[in-house]
DNA sequence: CTAAAACCTGACGTTGACGTCAGAGGCAAG
DNA sequence: CTTGCCTCTGACGTCAACGTCAGGTTTTAG
């Protein structure tokens, strides 16, 4: 598949797909044409990168790991770099549910404030 | 207090400061000669912008919530605010939960292959 | 064949939350 | 008084993950 069809399937720009390239994240067979040619295991790749890029990791963390979190071989380094990374994440975790818990608590105590009929301020 | 105790404090940059103070995040009592001055409950306020700012919210979104997070009051308008961003806290978690869940499967499947014998990678 | 659509490289623009530097003023200690 | 540290304003620098634009080539639909 080319690019395009790659973009609109994982649903992300087609300049991130170069950009991912650039990073050396994402790998395209080299049509004579000059044109990126991908295979379907492409869209579960970016799909991947995007989930890690979302969980906070940059360009540089992924190309790291990317490879044995694709086959599942690590060196003992690279164990140390997914466990770092699993330590953020889970730290991560933890503060955004304190977080979401303070949000609630005020959502619940508008909510109930409301309803006993207290007015609404202003 | 001064800004530089108030930083060293909470940890955070004299610049993050007068950065929030930039932003109405944070209002500092104006001494005679220039210098910004802060009460003790400063440090809390400091805090909880920090806490939001790790929940991923910005700048804007925290001004609008601040004054309701802090006092419990809270429009009809500024509920839904909360929720969205309550929403979004949430998918976010979920998200990281996943992507956690699956470098714990990497770490642990790589414990064990190491654990059975079989020869470090590379 | 031709025009539209998709693709290419290269390069500059954007955004948010600060970092950093310059130059000047204020404040407590000795 | 002066030395040294803290603070001030103002302004430019940074960094990552793209967005966007220019100018040209390739592919596809009719």
């Amino acid at each position: 598949m080319r690019i395009g069809e790659l973009a609109s399937r994982v649903g992300v720009s087609v300049r991130a797909l170069r950009y991912y390239e650039e990073q050396d994240l994402l790998a395209s067979v080299g049509s004579p044409s000059g044109q990126r040619q991908y295979p379907d295991s492409a869209v579960d790749r970016v799909q991947l990168i995007q989930q890690l890029y979302s969980a906070g990791l940059s360009s540089r963390a992924i190309v790291e790991l990317l490879p044995c979190v694709e086959t599942g071989d690590v060196t003992p380094e690279l164990l140390d770099r997914l466990s770092a990374e699993r330590g953020r994440i889970d730290a991560q975790v933890s503060t955004l549910v304190k977080t979401r818990d303070r949000l609630d608590a005020i959502i619940t105590t508008a909510a109930t404030a409301r309803s006993a009929g207290r007015p609404c301020p202003r």
